[in-house]
DNA sequence: CTGTTAGCGCATTCAT
DNA sequence: ATGAATGCGCTAACAG
């Protein structure tokens, strides 16, 4: 491996003056310095990051911490693209960790991050607590921002959106449009964003004098595949409905594949809508009723409280309801 | 900063005892151990990987460079995840760079992970051509596979599918299907992907003996949007035609749509095919007839090139047609 | 403006 | 089995 050494033997100068000719912080001679570039021409010298991080005890990246199994699908891949995006645009990199299949493991991702020297740590959590969550961010030197929960301690380190507020709107929407039997696709279980849409669901209809009735209630596992399944449950349990509502738009897309192979029509027959607002929504036909995540905004707040926290006054980010053609009227 | 320092002081041990108990190349006292270990419990000592990495030389790691902008949509967020899961199947940890927009920018982000002194990098690369590309890896002490491009000299550090001779393929079962007028939605103009799929279409037709008809051929930049936008060209054409064969599958979707708003019924007035199997192709209605391309396949044979280069044989990977339900019989 | 010296935190000789 | 010394490649004082 060439070093700094053999380019600064190579133009005879010290290393120190080659580093210096490198960083541009300090004045070297035109002339020595085109010695220098052409030393490290001929050498094909190419400055090793590690060293300098260590010299300079830092790294310039950003840590990402989300589980693995998540990686796939457009909700994901929307935040990896914003998340190295907006790093990026900070002169940052991006560095992915897995936080793999539970709570110890996302705090290993978490380490292996921090073991890392990255500077700032972001973290989509699917198995920590919010407890765990507050406890590793007081504990930690390192400035940590969590994405989509609500931290008890820690509240200006965490961007999120009031998943229940949101989907009590998408219910009252529904019900506005005559749907008074409407099915939900909940998330999994324990899935806090999940569990508020769950509650947003119960809070409308009660809001509406409706009670719930937990036949029309089914799980999926956020995935198309699991929306599919839950779909043919609910279809299969034989009760009315004229609407679907589902945890996202995924499932969503998954319920609808079972209405339309059971014979029904959509939105003629069942209603359907979903959350999240993912590209496929939009185009899927008919046009899928969603309510709006902003990602994009969240994650480039996200990040500018981790990189300036001076600057980044905490604030709301507000879900939005996109009215399409998988809802109709009805009654 | 806690250092190995401060946890041996505590332990009443030197530095490299702490090392040795940490890596368990060598023996150390049970008991001295233990009180390393409770040394580092109570300084709360994490091992800086940098310094780690810099005395042995190596990093643990893997750099993929793709294109920011193409982060997003499911075909590239399936790429990352199973360069992300492969790479940590082999121990080592994933480091995006963005390619940007331009070869200059795909040669930086090679640097910059080069600097970084990952272990191996995997590129997916947009502009850089295959003579660059080689021109790359021959003068690259560290390990580069390239995916998705067939390279001249190094033809061992890459993988790829031949998509001249899967569009073929396709165009070829359009044909057999009845269809003759068949409309073809591009890629990017240079794009070696949408071109080779482009030249595979009109090899099919001569083939079977038909004249590409220029007027049939329209382009678009891949994403859902471009490919809607697309089909409106085309529908204004005002040429007849039985099917629509787009580049890929997120286009073939957003064409779907120019025709629904056009009034025509898929599949019953116009038959729909795209490339690469995505997720949302098996959920559309009508479910989308397309070309798997196998990505996870691909990435695990990178992967095993660039960290097992001994146990790694270079080997094709094909392309499979999938017939589902949006291309119907016609004549 | 440039050379010399001294670390950054850790692993790894060589001693003992 | 453990301690002392050396070096990984680079940057940052400190001199001149």
């Amino acid at each position: 491996m060439v070093t700094i050494l053999d380019v600064a033997r190579l133009a005879g100068v010290s290393k120190a003056t080659v580093s210096r000719a490198l960083n541009g912080k300090v004045f070297v001679r035109e002339e020595v310095k085109a010695r220098i570039m052409q030393a490290i021409d001929e050498t094909g010298y190419k400055p090793n990051q590690l060293a300098r991080n260590l010299a300079n005890n830092k790294t310039n990246s950003v840590g990402l911490v989300i589980t693995n199994g998540l990686y796939n699908g457009p909700f994901f891949s929307s935040m990896i693209y914003h998340a190295a995006t907006d790093s990026e645009m900070h002169g940052r990199q991006l560095v992915l960790a897995d936080g793999k299949h539970s709570a110890q493991e996302e705090r290993d991702a978490i380490d292996l991050l921090l073991s890392l020297r990255c500077e700032a740590i972001l973290i989509y959590p699917k198995y920590l607590t919010v407890a765990e969550l507050d406890e590793i961010i007081d504990t930690s030197e390192t400035p940590i921002v969590v994405i989509n929960r609500e931290l008890t301690r820690n509240r200006s380190q965490c961007v999120f959106v009031d998943h229940q507020q949101s989907s009590e709107r998408m219910v009252a929407y529904l019900l506005a449009q005559g749907h008074t039997r409407i099915a939900f696709v909940a998330g999994f279980e324990g899935s806090p964003t999940g569990d508020s849409r769950l509650a947003g669901y119960h809070q409308a209809l009660r809001n509406a004098g409706i009670e719930p009735d937990p036949q029309l209630l089914v799980r999926g596992s956020w995935s198309t595949d699991s929306g599919y399944a839950a779909g043919r449950e609910l279809l299969a349990r034989n009760v009315p409905f004229s609407c679907v509502l589902a945890g996202n738009d995924d499932m969503a897309i998954g319920v609808a594949k079972a209405c339309q192979e059971a014979g029904l029509r959509l939105p003629e027959d069942v209603s359907l809508a979903g959350f999240d607002d993912s590209v496929i929504g939009k185009y899927y036909n008919p046009a899928l009723t969603t309510l709006h995540v902003p990602m994009d905004e969240m994650i480039r707040h996200a990040v500018a409280i981790l990189l300036l926290p001076d600057e980044t006054p905490p604030r709301a980010h507000q879900g939005e309801l996109v009215c399409r053609e998988s809802v109709v009227k009805v009654g």
